[in-house]
DNA sequence: AGCATAAATAATAA
DNA sequence: TTATTATTTATGCT
Protein backbone atom coordinates (compact mmCIF):
# COMPACT_ATOMS: atom_id res chain seq x y z
CA UNK A 1 0.00 0.00 0.00
CA UNK A 2 0.94 3.29 -0.86
CA UNK A 3 2.43 5.34 2.35
CA UNK A 4 3.70 8.37 1.89
CA UNK A 5 5.88 9.65 4.34
CA UNK A 6 4.94 12.85 6.00
CA UNK A 7 7.28 13.32 8.65
CA UNK A 8 6.79 17.30 7.77
CA UNK A 9 5.60 17.00 4.50
CA UNK A 10 1.92 17.42 4.77
CA UNK A 11 3.33 20.39 6.88
CA UNK A 12 5.44 21.95 3.72
CA UNK A 13 2.03 22.72 1.02
CA UNK A 14 0.75 26.24 2.50
CA UNK A 15 -3.23 25.32 1.77
CA UNK A 16 -5.19 28.13 2.08
CA UNK A 17 -5.14 29.64 5.68
CA UNK A 18 -8.69 29.52 7.01
CA UNK A 19 -8.11 31.60 10.00
CA UNK A 20 -4.85 33.12 10.58
CA UNK A 21 -5.62 34.38 14.32
CA UNK A 22 -2.26 35.02 15.41
CA UNK A 23 -3.23 33.56 19.17
CA UNK A 24 -4.15 30.15 18.48
CA UNK A 25 -3.84 28.54 21.61
CA UNK A 26 -4.91 25.23 23.08
CA UNK A 27 -4.15 23.60 26.68
CA UNK A 28 -1.49 26.85 27.10
CA UNK A 29 0.15 25.71 24.08
CA UNK A 30 1.19 27.91 21.38
CA UNK A 31 -0.09 25.77 17.90
CA UNK A 32 1.83 28.37 15.86
CA UNK A 33 5.21 27.51 17.96
CA UNK A 34 4.72 23.77 16.58
CA UNK A 35 3.81 25.14 12.99
CA UNK A 36 7.43 27.13 13.22
CA UNK A 37 8.82 23.77 14.48
CA UNK A 38 7.94 21.76 11.54
CA UNK A 39 8.95 24.18 9.29
CA UNK A 40 12.36 23.97 10.07
CA UNK A 41 12.63 20.79 11.01
CA UNK A 42 11.94 20.13 7.29
CA UNK A 43 15.05 22.33 6.46
CA UNK A 44 17.01 20.77 8.75
CA UNK A 45 16.09 17.44 7.16
CA UNK A 46 16.67 18.43 3.86
CA UNK A 47 20.02 20.20 4.56
CA UNK A 48 20.82 16.64 5.63
CA UNK A 49 19.13 14.77 2.65
CA UNK A 50 17.13 12.65 4.38
CA UNK A 51 13.51 11.19 3.43
CA UNK A 52 10.79 11.58 5.72
CA UNK A 53 10.25 8.17 5.21
CA UNK A 54 13.96 7.47 6.57
CA UNK A 55 13.78 10.04 9.60
CA UNK A 56 11.06 7.72 10.25
CA UNK A 57 12.09 4.84 10.21
CA UNK A 58 15.11 5.97 12.17
CA UNK A 59 12.68 7.46 15.06
CA UNK A 60 10.67 3.92 15.29
CA UNK A 61 14.09 2.13 15.34
CA UNK A 62 15.59 4.41 18.00
CA UNK A 63 12.56 5.69 19.90
CA UNK A 64 10.32 2.41 20.06
CA UNK A 65 6.76 2.04 17.91
CA UNK A 66 5.31 4.84 19.47
CA UNK A 67 7.06 7.16 17.11
CA UNK A 68 5.91 5.31 13.90
CA UNK A 69 6.32 7.37 10.93
CA UNK A 70 2.61 7.75 11.12
CA UNK A 71 2.12 8.59 14.44
CA UNK A 72 4.65 11.47 14.24
CA UNK A 73 3.43 12.73 11.25
CA UNK A 74 -0.23 12.44 11.98
CA UNK A 75 0.65 14.27 15.24
CA UNK A 76 2.55 17.15 13.32
CA UNK A 77 0.28 17.02 10.52
CA UNK A 78 -2.78 17.93 13.04
CA UNK A 79 -1.11 20.61 14.62
CA UNK A 80 -0.31 22.12 11.30
CA UNK A 81 -3.82 21.36 10.98
CA UNK A 82 -4.91 23.03 13.96
CA UNK A 83 -2.49 25.80 13.39
CA UNK A 84 -4.79 27.21 10.79
CA UNK A 85 -8.64 26.38 12.23
CA UNK A 86 -10.43 28.67 13.47
CA UNK A 87 -10.76 27.81 17.20
CA UNK A 88 -14.31 26.97 16.80
CA UNK A 89 -13.16 24.03 14.44
CA UNK A 90 -10.59 22.53 17.23
CA UNK A 91 -13.01 20.57 18.46
CA UNK A 92 -11.03 18.17 15.64
CA UNK A 93 -8.87 17.11 17.97
CA UNK A 94 -11.59 15.11 19.54
CA UNK A 95 -12.41 13.81 16.42
CA UNK A 96 -9.06 12.72 15.46
CA UNK A 97 -8.72 11.76 18.77
CA UNK A 98 -4.77 13.41 19.20
CA UNK A 99 -4.53 15.78 21.73
CA UNK A 100 -2.52 19.09 21.15
CA UNK A 101 -0.22 17.73 24.36
CA UNK A 102 0.66 14.80 21.87
CA UNK A 103 1.90 16.66 19.29
CA UNK A 104 4.01 18.37 22.33
CA UNK A 105 5.27 15.47 23.42
CA UNK A 106 7.11 14.70 20.01
CA UNK A 107 8.38 17.86 19.93
CA UNK A 108 11.90 17.25 22.04
CA UNK A 109 11.91 13.87 20.40
CA UNK A 110 12.45 15.25 17.36
CA UNK A 111 14.69 17.82 18.39
CA UNK A 112 16.96 15.48 20.17
CA UNK A 113 17.33 12.78 17.54
CA UNK A 114 17.87 15.91 14.79
CA UNK A 115 20.69 16.82 17.00
CA UNK A 116 22.15 13.53 16.69
CA UNK A 117 21.97 13.07 13.49
CA UNK A 118 23.49 16.83 12.35
CA UNK A 119 26.50 16.41 14.87
CA UNK A 120 26.67 12.83 13.42
CA UNK A 121 26.88 13.73 9.52
CA UNK A 122 29.58 16.60 10.42
CA UNK A 123 31.61 14.49 11.54
CA UNK A 124 31.89 12.72 8.35
CA UNK A 125 29.33 9.59 9.33
CA UNK A 126 27.70 8.77 6.33
CA UNK A 127 24.36 6.34 7.38
CA UNK A 128 21.29 7.28 9.17
CA UNK A 129 20.97 3.75 9.73
CA UNK A 130 24.47 3.62 11.56
CA UNK A 131 23.68 5.22 14.92
CA UNK A 132 20.95 3.46 15.25
CA UNK A 133 21.61 1.42 18.38
CA UNK A 134 19.43 -1.55 18.32
CA UNK A 135 17.82 -1.82 21.40
CA UNK A 136 17.87 -4.96 23.00
CA UNK A 137 14.59 -5.37 22.58
CA UNK A 138 13.38 -8.66 21.26
CA UNK A 139 10.29 -6.82 19.64
CA UNK A 140 9.34 -8.30 15.75
CA UNK A 141 10.83 -5.86 13.56
CA UNK A 142 8.21 -3.64 12.06
CA UNK A 143 6.66 -4.94 8.86
CA UNK A 144 7.85 -3.03 5.91
CA UNK A 145 5.77 -1.52 3.25
CA UNK A 146 7.59 -1.55 -0.47
CA UNK A 147 7.12 1.06 -2.49
CA UNK A 148 5.40 -0.30 -6.18
CA UNK A 149 8.30 1.50 -7.87
CA UNK A 150 10.89 -0.92 -5.51
CA UNK A 151 9.42 -4.21 -6.27
CA UNK A 152 8.96 -3.77 -9.85
CA UNK A 153 12.76 -3.28 -9.61
CA UNK A 154 12.73 -6.20 -7.44
CA UNK A 155 10.95 -8.47 -9.55
CA UNK A 156 12.90 -7.81 -12.42
CA UNK A 157 16.10 -8.74 -10.69
CA UNK A 158 14.15 -11.77 -9.54
CA UNK A 159 13.24 -12.82 -13.03
CA UNK A 160 16.54 -12.88 -13.36
CA UNK A 161 18.43 -14.12 -11.07
CA UNK A 162 16.36 -15.89 -8.22
CA UNK A 163 19.92 -15.77 -6.42
CA UNK A 164 21.34 -12.33 -5.97
CA UNK A 165 24.93 -12.72 -5.05
CA UNK A 166 25.76 -10.38 -1.89
CA UNK A 167 27.22 -7.54 -3.69
CA UNK A 168 24.35 -7.45 -5.92
CA UNK A 169 21.55 -7.13 -2.71
CA UNK A 170 23.75 -4.69 -1.01
CA UNK A 171 23.53 -2.53 -4.42
CA UNK A 172 19.92 -2.99 -4.73
CA UNK A 173 19.48 -2.09 -0.68
CA UNK A 174 21.65 1.47 -1.47
CA UNK A 175 19.58 1.97 -4.23
CA UNK A 176 16.19 1.55 -3.40
CA UNK A 177 16.96 3.26 0.00
CA UNK A 178 16.40 -0.37 2.25
CA UNK A 179 18.31 -2.35 4.53
CA UNK A 180 20.52 -5.16 3.05
CA UNK A 181 18.57 -7.60 5.31
CA UNK A 182 14.88 -6.66 4.56
CA UNK A 183 16.39 -6.81 0.57
CA UNK A 184 17.61 -10.39 1.48
CA UNK A 185 14.94 -11.40 3.06
CA UNK A 186 12.81 -10.35 0.35
CA UNK A 187 14.42 -13.21 -1.68
CA UNK A 188 14.35 -15.72 0.62
CA UNK A 189 10.57 -14.97 0.84
CA UNK A 190 9.95 -14.65 -2.97
CA UNK A 191 11.90 -17.95 -3.35
CA UNK A 192 9.67 -19.50 -0.84
CA UNK A 193 6.60 -18.85 -2.57
CA UNK A 194 7.72 -20.08 -5.85
CA UNK A 195 9.00 -23.32 -3.70
CA UNK A 196 5.71 -23.73 -2.01
CA UNK A 197 3.69 -23.67 -5.85
CA UNK A 198 6.16 -26.20 -6.38
CA UNK A 199 5.41 -28.46 -3.36
CA UNK A 200 1.45 -27.75 -3.92
CA UNK A 201 1.58 -28.56 -7.68
CA UNK A 202 3.58 -31.84 -7.50
CA UNK A 203 -0.07 -32.81 -4.63
CA UNK A 204 -2.25 -31.85 -7.50
CA UNK A 205 -3.82 -29.60 -4.40
CA UNK A 206 -3.39 -25.80 -6.35
CA UNK B 1 -4.12 -19.08 14.77
CA UNK B 2 -4.63 -16.57 12.21
CA UNK B 3 -6.11 -18.09 8.74
CA UNK B 4 -6.95 -15.31 6.35
CA UNK B 5 -7.67 -16.53 2.68
CA UNK B 6 -5.89 -16.32 -0.25
CA UNK B 7 -6.69 -18.75 -2.83
CA UNK B 8 -6.55 -17.03 -5.64
CA UNK B 9 -6.36 -13.13 -4.32
CA UNK B 10 -2.97 -12.42 -4.99
CA UNK B 11 -3.58 -12.82 -8.78
CA UNK B 12 -5.98 -10.17 -8.54
CA UNK B 13 -3.35 -7.09 -8.61
CA UNK B 14 -2.12 -6.52 -11.98
CA UNK B 15 1.46 -5.67 -11.24
CA UNK B 16 3.14 -4.23 -13.69
CA UNK B 17 4.05 -6.63 -16.05
CA UNK B 18 7.54 -7.42 -16.84
CA UNK B 19 7.87 -9.73 -19.85
CA UNK B 20 4.61 -9.47 -21.65
CA UNK B 21 6.00 -12.00 -24.62
CA UNK B 22 2.67 -13.07 -25.88
CA UNK B 23 4.19 -16.40 -26.88
CA UNK B 24 5.60 -17.91 -23.46
CA UNK B 25 5.20 -21.59 -23.69
CA UNK B 26 6.83 -24.20 -22.53
CA UNK B 27 6.73 -27.66 -23.40
CA UNK B 28 3.18 -26.74 -25.68
CA UNK B 29 1.93 -25.47 -22.06
CA UNK B 30 0.74 -21.67 -22.24
CA UNK B 31 1.80 -20.11 -18.89
CA UNK B 32 -0.25 -16.85 -19.88
CA UNK B 33 -3.20 -19.14 -19.73
CA UNK B 34 -2.82 -20.83 -15.90
CA UNK B 35 -2.70 -16.74 -15.57
CA UNK B 36 -5.91 -16.37 -17.03
CA UNK B 37 -7.39 -19.55 -15.08
CA UNK B 38 -6.12 -17.92 -12.38
CA UNK B 39 -8.40 -14.96 -12.70
CA UNK B 40 -11.37 -16.46 -13.89
CA UNK B 41 -11.00 -18.92 -10.86
CA UNK B 42 -11.41 -16.16 -8.56
CA UNK B 43 -14.06 -14.38 -10.01
CA UNK B 44 -16.39 -17.75 -9.51
CA UNK B 45 -15.22 -18.18 -5.99
CA UNK B 46 -16.30 -14.90 -5.45
CA UNK B 47 -19.16 -15.46 -7.48
CA UNK B 48 -20.13 -18.53 -4.97
CA UNK B 49 -19.27 -16.55 -2.33
CA UNK B 50 -16.35 -18.08 -0.63
CA UNK B 51 -13.42 -17.33 0.95
CA UNK B 52 -10.03 -18.31 -0.15
CA UNK B 53 -9.98 -20.28 3.34
CA UNK B 54 -12.71 -22.07 2.72
CA UNK B 55 -12.04 -23.51 -0.51
CA UNK B 56 -8.42 -24.39 1.07
CA UNK B 57 -10.35 -25.94 3.43
CA UNK B 58 -12.50 -27.84 1.11
CA UNK B 59 -9.80 -29.04 -0.99
CA UNK B 60 -7.78 -30.66 1.71
CA UNK B 61 -10.69 -32.91 2.82
CA UNK B 62 -10.96 -34.28 -0.64
CA UNK B 63 -7.74 -33.72 -2.38
CA UNK B 64 -5.28 -34.15 0.82
CA UNK B 65 -3.70 -32.15 4.04
CA UNK B 66 -5.24 -28.76 5.30
CA UNK B 67 -2.80 -25.50 3.45
CA UNK B 68 -2.76 -22.88 5.38
CA UNK B 69 -4.28 -19.72 3.77
CA UNK B 70 -0.76 -18.03 3.62
CA UNK B 71 0.80 -20.85 1.87
CA UNK B 72 -2.06 -21.33 -0.37
CA UNK B 73 -1.49 -17.53 -1.38
CA UNK B 74 2.27 -17.54 -1.96
CA UNK B 75 1.54 -20.87 -4.08
CA UNK B 76 -0.71 -18.86 -6.63
CA UNK B 77 0.96 -15.68 -6.09
CA UNK B 78 4.23 -17.23 -7.54
CA UNK B 79 2.18 -19.44 -10.30
CA UNK B 80 1.39 -15.92 -11.26
CA UNK B 81 5.19 -15.02 -11.09
CA UNK B 82 6.17 -18.02 -13.63
CA UNK B 83 3.60 -16.75 -15.83
CA UNK B 84 5.52 -13.38 -16.36
CA UNK B 85 8.73 -15.61 -16.69
CA UNK B 86 10.54 -14.55 -19.86
CA UNK B 87 11.16 -18.22 -21.38
CA UNK B 88 14.94 -18.13 -21.24
CA UNK B 89 14.83 -17.54 -17.58
CA UNK B 90 12.33 -20.68 -17.21
CA UNK B 91 14.50 -22.91 -16.38
CA UNK B 92 13.68 -22.01 -12.69
CA UNK B 93 11.27 -24.55 -12.88
CA UNK B 94 14.09 -26.86 -13.03
CA UNK B 95 16.17 -25.54 -9.86
CA UNK B 96 12.86 -26.44 -8.28
CA UNK B 97 13.01 -29.95 -9.92
CA UNK B 98 9.83 -29.01 -11.21
CA UNK B 99 8.07 -29.19 -14.63
CA UNK B 100 5.70 -27.01 -15.77
CA UNK B 101 3.74 -30.15 -16.66
CA UNK B 102 3.07 -30.57 -12.68
CA UNK B 103 2.07 -27.02 -13.55
CA UNK B 104 -0.76 -27.90 -15.78
CA UNK B 105 -2.03 -30.49 -13.04
CA UNK B 106 -3.55 -27.60 -11.10
CA UNK B 107 -5.82 -26.74 -13.49
CA UNK B 108 -8.23 -30.06 -13.86
CA UNK B 109 -8.09 -29.95 -9.97
CA UNK B 110 -9.47 -26.99 -9.18
CA UNK B 111 -11.94 -26.64 -12.26
CA UNK B 112 -13.88 -30.08 -10.79
CA UNK B 113 -14.03 -28.73 -8.18
CA UNK B 114 -15.13 -25.06 -8.65
CA UNK B 115 -17.80 -27.01 -11.74
CA UNK B 116 -18.81 -28.83 -8.58
CA UNK B 117 -19.43 -26.63 -6.16
CA UNK B 118 -21.19 -24.45 -8.75
CA UNK B 119 -23.76 -26.86 -9.58
CA UNK B 120 -24.42 -27.63 -6.12
CA UNK B 121 -24.96 -23.81 -5.44
CA UNK B 122 -27.42 -23.66 -8.79
CA UNK B 123 -29.92 -26.16 -7.06
CA UNK B 124 -29.68 -24.82 -4.20
CA UNK B 125 -28.27 -26.83 -1.92
CA UNK B 126 -28.06 -25.83 1.46
CA UNK B 127 -25.93 -23.08 0.33
CA UNK B 128 -22.64 -25.42 -0.19
CA UNK B 129 -22.43 -26.05 3.58
CA UNK B 130 -21.81 -29.99 3.66
CA UNK B 131 -19.64 -29.07 0.53
CA UNK B 132 -17.44 -27.35 1.53
CA UNK B 133 -17.68 -28.65 5.18
CA UNK B 134 -17.73 -25.65 6.85
CA UNK B 135 -19.90 -24.92 10.18
CA UNK B 136 -23.16 -23.26 7.97
CA UNK B 137 -23.64 -21.43 11.20
CA UNK B 138 -20.60 -19.33 11.10
CA UNK B 139 -22.27 -15.78 12.48
CA UNK B 140 -20.30 -12.33 12.06
CA UNK B 141 -19.31 -11.53 15.66
CA UNK B 142 -21.68 -8.85 17.43
CA UNK B 143 -19.94 -5.47 16.75
CA UNK B 144 -18.42 -4.64 20.22
CA UNK B 145 -19.44 -0.94 22.05
CA UNK B 146 -16.52 0.24 24.22
CA UNK B 147 -17.30 2.54 26.95
CA UNK B 148 -16.02 5.66 26.90
CA UNK B 149 -14.23 5.06 29.92
CA UNK B 150 -12.10 2.41 27.57
CA UNK B 151 -11.88 4.63 25.07
CA UNK B 152 -10.31 6.89 27.05
CA UNK B 153 -7.79 4.36 28.41
CA UNK B 154 -7.32 3.11 25.14
CA UNK B 155 -6.35 6.03 23.43
CA UNK B 156 -4.03 7.08 26.22
CA UNK B 157 -2.33 3.97 25.48
CA UNK B 158 -2.20 4.45 21.43
CA UNK B 159 -0.91 7.88 22.28
CA UNK B 160 1.64 6.33 24.44
CA UNK B 161 2.64 3.33 21.99
CA UNK B 162 0.77 2.20 18.94
CA UNK B 163 2.14 -1.08 19.38
CA UNK B 164 1.60 -2.74 22.46
CA UNK B 165 3.15 -5.85 23.03
CA UNK B 166 1.03 -9.06 22.98
CA UNK B 167 1.55 -8.67 27.50
CA UNK B 168 0.09 -5.32 27.00
CA UNK B 169 -2.98 -5.98 25.10
CA UNK B 170 -3.51 -9.06 27.47
CA UNK B 171 -3.47 -6.48 30.22
CA UNK B 172 -5.62 -3.72 28.73
CA UNK B 173 -8.51 -6.51 27.99
CA UNK B 174 -8.25 -8.33 31.41
CA UNK B 175 -7.88 -4.93 33.12
CA UNK B 176 -11.02 -3.27 31.02
CA UNK B 177 -13.28 -6.33 30.85
CA UNK B 178 -12.91 -7.40 27.38
CA UNK B 179 -11.50 -10.37 24.87
CA UNK B 180 -7.83 -10.12 23.89
CA UNK B 181 -8.59 -10.02 20.30
CA UNK B 182 -11.05 -7.76 20.51
CA UNK B 183 -8.71 -5.08 21.91
CA UNK B 184 -5.44 -6.23 19.30
CA UNK B 185 -8.30 -5.90 16.56
CA UNK B 186 -8.53 -1.96 18.05
CA UNK B 187 -5.18 -1.41 17.77
CA UNK B 188 -5.10 -2.57 14.38
CA UNK B 189 -8.14 -0.63 13.26
CA UNK B 190 -6.99 2.38 15.35
CA UNK B 191 -3.41 2.65 13.84
CA UNK B 192 -5.10 2.04 10.29
CA UNK B 193 -7.93 4.90 10.60
CA UNK B 194 -4.20 7.22 11.94
CA UNK B 195 -2.83 6.23 8.57
CA UNK B 196 -5.87 7.01 6.57
CA UNK B 197 -5.87 10.46 8.34
CA UNK B 198 -2.34 11.37 7.36
CA UNK B 199 -3.06 10.55 4.04
CA UNK B 200 -6.32 12.35 3.74
CA UNK B 201 -4.23 15.40 6.01
CA UNK B 202 -1.19 14.84 3.17
CA UNK B 203 -4.11 15.31 0.54
CA UNK B 204 -5.48 18.55 2.18
CA UNK B 205 -8.95 16.80 2.45
CA UNK B 206 -9.06 16.79 5.81
C1' DA C 1 -30.12 7.20 5.32
C1' DG C 2 -25.42 7.88 6.45
C1' DC C 3 -21.53 7.81 9.26
C1' DA C 4 -18.01 5.84 12.23
C1' DT C 5 -15.66 1.93 13.09
C1' DA C 6 -15.51 -3.20 14.62
C1' DA C 7 -14.86 -7.38 12.30
C1' DA C 8 -13.40 -10.17 8.48
C1' DT C 9 -10.63 -11.12 4.59
C1' DA C 10 -6.43 -10.75 1.70
C1' DA C 11 -1.59 -10.15 1.09
C1' DT C 12 2.95 -10.54 2.53
C1' DA C 13 7.14 -9.25 5.60
C1' DA C 14 9.66 -11.37 9.30
C1' DT D 1 4.73 -20.43 10.26
C1' DT D 2 3.49 -16.29 12.45
C1' DA D 3 2.30 -11.68 12.85
C1' DT D 4 1.25 -7.38 10.80
C1' DT D 5 -0.45 -4.47 7.28
C1' DA D 6 -3.93 -3.32 3.69
C1' DT D 7 -8.55 -3.66 2.08
C1' DT D 8 -13.39 -4.71 2.44
C1' DT D 9 -17.65 -5.55 4.69
C1' DA D 10 -21.26 -4.68 7.56
C1' DT D 11 -23.30 -3.16 11.93
C1' DG D 12 -24.58 -0.11 15.82
C1' DC D 13 -25.76 4.39 16.28
C1' DT D 14 -27.39 9.21 15.11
Amino acid sequence: MRMSGCIDGCLSQDQPTISQSSGNVVDGINLEDIKEFAKAFKLRRLGLGLTQTQVGQALSVTEGPAYSQSAICSALASQMLAAQLSSQQQNIFEKLDITPKSAQKIKPVLERWMKEAEERYASGQNHLTDFIGMEPSKKRKRRTSFTPQALELLNAHFERNTHPSGTEITGLAHQLGYEREVIRIWFCNKRQALKNTVRMMSKGIV
